[in-house]
DNA sequence: ATCCAACCGTACTTATCGGTACGGTTTTTG
DNA sequence: CAAAAACCGTACCGATAAGTACGGTTGGAT
């Protein structure tokens, strides 16, 4: 199979990996409706991804750089302070709520006991990978005397935690629709609002 | 068996149900596994529980009931503001981030998808149960003229989640091990101080 | 055109577990 | 003390799914 084919190919079986998982949830995906789906064979699904673990760590990675490159497009750090957070809060709640996101946490926190490996892949390259470059926003606004603080990590905690509340829990739980964008934006203001309040010179 | 001697006997059949979901989480314990370690036989737990999922409810609600008990005996209207709001965050850290809870939170996110049961009764028997409590106080505060703010529920929120931050996701994922003491001291300081700076008149 | 590797579909193996049945024993009750 | 109910231990049933094997087929490389 030529390479570009089969990037598509792979793609192709990740998408549909990604929507049996929103839909049925971890344990209930088998391999064989994966395959199905996909009209693969399940030998080949083990021979590209290893097992069941390895499928779904590919489906989490892949998911985990499109989260990443948005989020990092939202963290330029010549744009005002109030906009940086307000587009970053805004897109990490969009992409943190939204029914993906939301089966692969739940895919991850699952498995956590048995197997921790869905729960690093999504660690390292969803809060490790994006965290840095929202401290760094933090710090070079205290540079330039717009923010107070002691801990960058303090502060970005409370706006994660302002912005979030317990509505992720809520979500994962099933207790919560997806918000709208009207409730997504009225979060943001609110938790924008607050974090200034609380770290603005 | 006499109603006393029940009660007990259901009370330790509920203790290792619970001991072996810390343990092993949900989908890797199995009725066997609990009657074998209970001394009692599948046949009576299915009597008594009616299948897997009734028995780890009964393990949810029991839990969510000392929980409730711990959280409402901190919330005594007549106590000054940062006190009530330091003790209740501290109860609450340590209900929700200890090994018990996040076992439970887990096998009620897990299962989520397929069964709502066990999270209903989660929220019904925690968050609900436990909420009002909390919002009462703010608005006797409001009422005193000590707190301002429009919503009640929006600022206890607020207060949700400057107190947990992400960490509750952390613990679900095992990326975090459980606080010690003067951690949620820490936490439970500045979240207070955070929310009398932003609501406080 | 031919060869070979990759792939598809299906069947098979193996193991686990939820739920039920049953014979023997203990405990409660009248 | 005797009848009855509850309970224990074990065995059994049915379903499911992870992972493997294999024959037949497609499609790219030489």
């Amino acid at each position: 199979m030529k390479a570009a084919r089969r990037d598509k190919r792979r793609d192709e079986i990740l998408d549909i990996a990604t929507a049996l998982l929103v839909e049925h949830g971890y344990r209930d995906t088998s391999m064989l409706e994966v395959a199905r789906h996909a009209s693969a064979s399940k030998e080949t699904l083990y021979a590209w991804f290893g097992d069941k673990h390895g499928l779904f760590e590919a489906v989490i990675h892949r998911n985990a750089e499109t989260v990443q490159a948005v989020l990092a497009r939202h963290l330029k750090d010549d744009a005002p302070l109030d906009v940086v957070l307000r587009d970053f809060g805004r897109a990490l709640l969009r992409l943190l709520l939204g029914d993906g996101a939301v089966a692969i946490n739940r895919a991850a926190i699952a498995e956590a006991q048995a197997d921790p490996r869905l729960a690093r892949i999504l660690s390292r390259s969803g809060r490790e990978a994006t965290l840095p470059g929202f401290l760094q926003i933090l710090e070079a606004s205290r540079a330039r005397k717009r923010l107070t603080f002691d801990s960058a990590k303090e502060a970005a905690e409370d706006y994660l935690g302002l912005l979030l509340g317990d509505l992720q829990i809520r979500r994962l739980l099933g207790l919560a629709p997806a918000p709208t964008k009207a409730q997504i934006e009225a979060r943001v203001r609110h938790a924008a609002a607050a974090f200034q309040r609380l770290y603005e010179t």
